[in-house]
RNA sequence: GGGAGCAUAGCUCAGCUGGGAGAGCACCUGCCUUACAAGCAGGGGGUCACAGGUUCGAGCCCUGUUGUUCCCACCA
């Protein structure tokens, strides 16, 4: 009975179903087997705010094709998902939606906004979870975490009092980049620099004594209200004698300093700069070196203090320009020239961030940097590609402090409490009622929280319950595979990494895969602003998840960015139908009660052909998926079912099949061998179709993602009968290659007499000709003589074909002229090397013996060659 | 200023430890050959950016040049 499937595959009618039956079966649910070895991925957590995007979706895909390869090889794994509470763009969105509705941050109070946003959590936060099943990633969804939780929330804890009491945690006034949209500090790493225009004004500071001026440039003008003092090098023979002298401040009127300082750049400019402490971080350093009054004069929200006079409560771009025109008025501007400059910008909403001296939570980064470049200097953990780790040594080696505390109230607040009578700071585990110095019980904590990344960091054994030993953490810790892209090495990979050495004192993953971008049709980044975006979602409803993830992982190399297209989805849409329509071919030819995949004793030749052909594939993808190689491995399977099972073995089963009965028999076993063998290899990167087309095939097994993956076999390594084939193959090519040329139609069939040494392989496959090569009949002998035959000269093979009237003899005869010369110039190349006595010394044996082969070959086919010219001059 | 990537067919890109120059799309020719026209068969098309070098042999390794993209640092 042949079992009915439509004609074209339909993913939205198989993927909800096929993903609500693995959820049922609990096939992502990690058993934590103690006598399986544990292959652990921990997700890198998108933000609950998030949409997915192609980025995710390569992201997810790539994890989900080693996870599920993994599974299949028996190892007991876990993929550990989970969202981050991204306290910056949650935070954002919740003021947004207060907004709308007339409130402020003030109006609520800390306590109302954070239930606002934890209702906002539950009704928004698990849509990007949502999306990611739609891509059919196979998470143990029984242990999702929130790095927010309970859990998680406590090894932040454990963590910051650690560092605290080791010192490596402190609080001080440094400048630190400020958003004024978001009003919180950020750190170094959230500060992204473009080049932009801007102006450059110079501007006169005349001394106190009137004894004239100096003349110095700015690019921020309205900071000079913050201006402490002037500085030259003090080798700088222009103003050595200056240096000590009283400039008087313009628009100000305050006396400052005139100083010397080695940090000025004496060729530069007017070899004068004025110095900002509180809001340049090198004005800082100059301050501190010359112990200069820090004033600054920005509020939270980027307006001028009201220290600022006239200027004060203005915007920094409004009071820049009445500052410029005040300066112009009082002569005392100079000239503007305009000035590419490199401006900083908030990663998170791309505002002009403003460098500040701030109080703020710090950790100190270089003890902790070192064991985390031993780890990977030493191996341990590897990035793939290699060139990434250069990336990330080039950050660790030039580690700065990190700036934690962020002025939000989503997020982890910090565990550190002030006693209003005596000062002391109190930093616990366990919130204190009151001081341990003085008693106090009016106690006040900190009003900040910690920046996201800091959650995260700790995010592979914080989600496995770290700091208690659970049995996750004794099984499944240190993880594997990290996968993702380079943009956040340095915000998280890093960060796991230091953190991983410092508090479990192991690495936290052994391989960190790295991925590039993924880019529109023109190679621009996806965007909102640019509205470039390809919305995933959009592509699985249109084309199919396995198509999406197909074309994700196809001519993908870890590090580099690709460009996504509609056109690549389809072409991975019409594999997903060719391997449908294959089992569909295969589903039609099958007994009612044909049995689970198995091999027959007695095989054809083709059957061998095709078996020792699976079986390299074999052993060719699961080498390439063990090194990471998946766009290789995806390659292969492509090529192997397409141009190898479908267009050749599918072609020459049928022969069998049609003939039916015993014939047939081990032709549908090979067949449904191959296939529900080949369906394993492609289910990492095609879940739903191989699931969906495994289940309805014989089988064994309940399921496709948890059925043993397949392994190389000896006894399938069949190189004679491969050889065999091939060079049928090359026959039958042939045939159709001047049958073609010649524009002979497919209906025409002619009768092809095969002239040939090795009469028993080509008599063999006489019905190969019939099916594959037009012939109405096929004649195999030592020697034919067929007057107006169109000739074919194979390496193995001459072949006659007549067609009388589409025979020109002469035009033949030109033709088997050129291809002689051809074939000889070919040997040529092939002999001068084996004459090249360095060649045949130096070259491996292997190498040589191909060239030998080539050449025997080649010989063959032009004493044919020869031997047909000799005869057609009769 | 420092570092990295990329440059291969008309387009987009693979090419793993050096030995066959490849895929998809596009193009041309012929086919509805009952699994698939989202298909089948055949075809054209490349100085592997340029110049040197190492090697029996270089798209691949080394040096330099050009173009291009990105990252880091940052001179006010």
């Amino acid at each position: 009975m042949a079992k009915e499937l439509a004609k074209q595959y339909s993913p939205r009618d198989v993927e909800d179903r096929i993903y609500q039956f693995w959820l049922d079966g609990h096939y992502f649910h990690a058993k934590l087997d103690p006598d399986k070895k544990p292959y652990t991925i921990v997700i890198p957590p998108p933000n609950i705010t998030g949409q997915l995007h192609m980025g995710h979706a390569l992201d997810e895909t790539l994890q989900d094709i080693l996870i599920r390869f993994r599974r299949m090889q028996g190892y007991d794994t876990l993929w550990l998902p989970g969202t981050d509470h991204a306290s910056i763009a949650t935070e954002a969105k919740i003021v947004e939606s207060m907004k709308k509705e007339g409130l402020t941050k003030d109006d609520l109070g800390r306590e109302g906004f954070l239930k606002r946003a934890w209702e906002w959590k539950a009704q928004y936060g698990g849509r990007i979870v949502e999306q990611l099943k739609k891509l059919g990633s196979s998470c143990d969804w029984e242990r999702e975490r929130f790095t927010l939780d309970e859990g998680c929330s406590r090894a932040v804890r454990e963590v910051f009092v650690r560092l605290y009491e080791k010192g490596l945690i402190y609080r001080g006034e440094r400048i630190i980049n400020w958003c004024p949209h978001c009003q919180t500090s950020i750190s170094d790493a959230e500060v992204e620099y473009a080049e932009k225009d801007g102006s450059f004004w110079h501007v006169r500071y005349p001394f106190a004594d009137g004894s004239g001026y100096v003349e110095l440039a700015t690019t921020r003008p309205e900071t000079m209200l913050g201006d402490t003092a002037v500085a030259v090098h003090p080798d700088d023979e222009r103003y050595k004698s200056l240096v000590g002298k009283k400039l008087i401040l313009p628009l100000v009127n305050k006396e400052i300093p005139l100083i010397a300082d080695e940090y000025v750049e004496m060729d530069f400019g007017t070899g004068v700069v004025k110095i900002t402490p509180a809001h340049d971080p090198n004005d800082f350093e100059v301050g501190l070196r010359h112990n200069l009054e820090v004033i600054n004069v920005m509020t939270d929200d980027g307006h001028m203090t009201d220290d600022c006079g006239k200027y004060a409560g203005m915007d920094l771009y409004e009071c820049r320009k009445a500052i410029v025109k005040d300066l112009e008025e009082g002569g005392y501007l100079v000239k503007v020239e305009p000035m590419k400059h490199n401006v900083g910008s908030c990663y998170r909403c791309h505002t002009t961030v403003e460098p500040r001296v701030s109080k703020q939570w710090f950790v100190k980064m270089e003890p902790l940097a070192k064991p985390a470049i031993d780890i990977v200097r030493d191996g341990t953990v590897k990035f793939i590609p290699d060139r990434m780790s250069k990336v990330y040594f080039n950050w660790m080696d030039n580690i700065k402090d990190w700036c934690i505390s962020r002025q939000l109230w989503w997020g982890h607040r910090i565990p550190a409490w002030y006693c209003p009578d005596c000062g002391e700071l109190i930093v616990t585990r366990e919130d204190p009622n009151a001081c341990p110095k003085c008693g106090c019980q009016n106690l006040s904590q900190d009003p900040d929280t910690l920046d996201t990344w800091f959650s995260s960091a700790l995010w592979p054994f914080s989600t496995l319950g770290w700091p208690d030993k659970t049995p996750e953490i004794e099984h499944y810790y240190p993880t594997n595979t990290l996968v993702t892209g380079y943009d956040i090495i340095f915000f998280w990979v890093a960060r796991m990494i230091f953190s991983a050495c410092e508090y479990t004192g192991e690495q936290p993953f052994d391989t960190v895969l790295i991925h590039g971008l993924v880019r529109d049709a023109q190679g621009r980044k996806m965007s909102k602003s640019l509205g470039n975006g390809i919305d995933p979602l959009e592509i699985i409803d249109k084309y199919g998840a396995d198509a999406l993830r197909f074309a994700l992982a196809t001519g993908n190399s870890p590090g580099n960015d690709m460009r996504f297209s509609d056109e690549k989805v389809e072409a991975s849409r019409n594999f997903a139908n060719k391997i449908w329509n294959a089992a569909r071919f295969i589903l039609m030819n099958l007994d009612e009660n044909e049995p689970a995949p198995h091999l027959p004793d007695e095989l054809a030749l083709e059957d061998k052909w095709i078996l020792s052909q699976y079986n390299t594939v074999v052993k060719e993808v699961t080498d390439n998926l063990e090194k990471f190689e998946l766009g290789m491995a995806v390659q292969k399977l492509y090529d192997f079912i397409w141009d190898v099972f479908c267009d050749w073995y599918i072609e020459l089963a049928k022969i069998r099949l049609q003939q039916g009965g015993e014939a047939a028999k081990p032709a549908r076993a090979v067949l449904v061998y191959v296939m529900s063998n080949t369906l394993k290899l492609l289910h990492p990167f095609m879940p739903f179709i191989t699931e969906e087309i495994w289940q309805t095939l014989p089988h064994n097994g309940e399921a496709i993602l948890v059925s043993p993956w397949p392994v190389y076999d000896a006894a399938l390594a069949f190189s004679q009968e491969e050889a065999k084939m091939e060079r049928i193959m090359r026959a039958i090519r042939a045939v159709r290659n001047r049958r073609s040329e010649m524009n002979v139609p497919p209906s025409k069939k002619a009768h092809v007499y095969i002239e040939t040494a090795d009469e028993e392989t080509f008599r063999g496959a006489a019905l190969f000709f019939q099916r594959l090569a037009y012939a109405s009949d096929v004649t195999v002998g030592t020697s034919f003589e067929i007057p107006g035959s169109v000739l074919i000269v194979a390496d193995s093979a001459r072949l006659y074909i007549p067609m009388g009237e589409l025979v020109d003899l002469e035009a033949e005869k030109t033709r088997l002229h050129k291809e002689l010369e051809n074939t000889q110039k070919q040997l040529a190349g092939v002999q001068a090397k084996l004459n090249n006595e360095q060649f045949v010394s130096k070259a491996p044996a292997p190498i040589v013996q191909n060239q030998r082969d080539t050449a025997a070959k080649l010989e063959e086919k032009i004493q044919m060659l020869e031997q047909s010219l000799a005869e057609m001059n009769q």
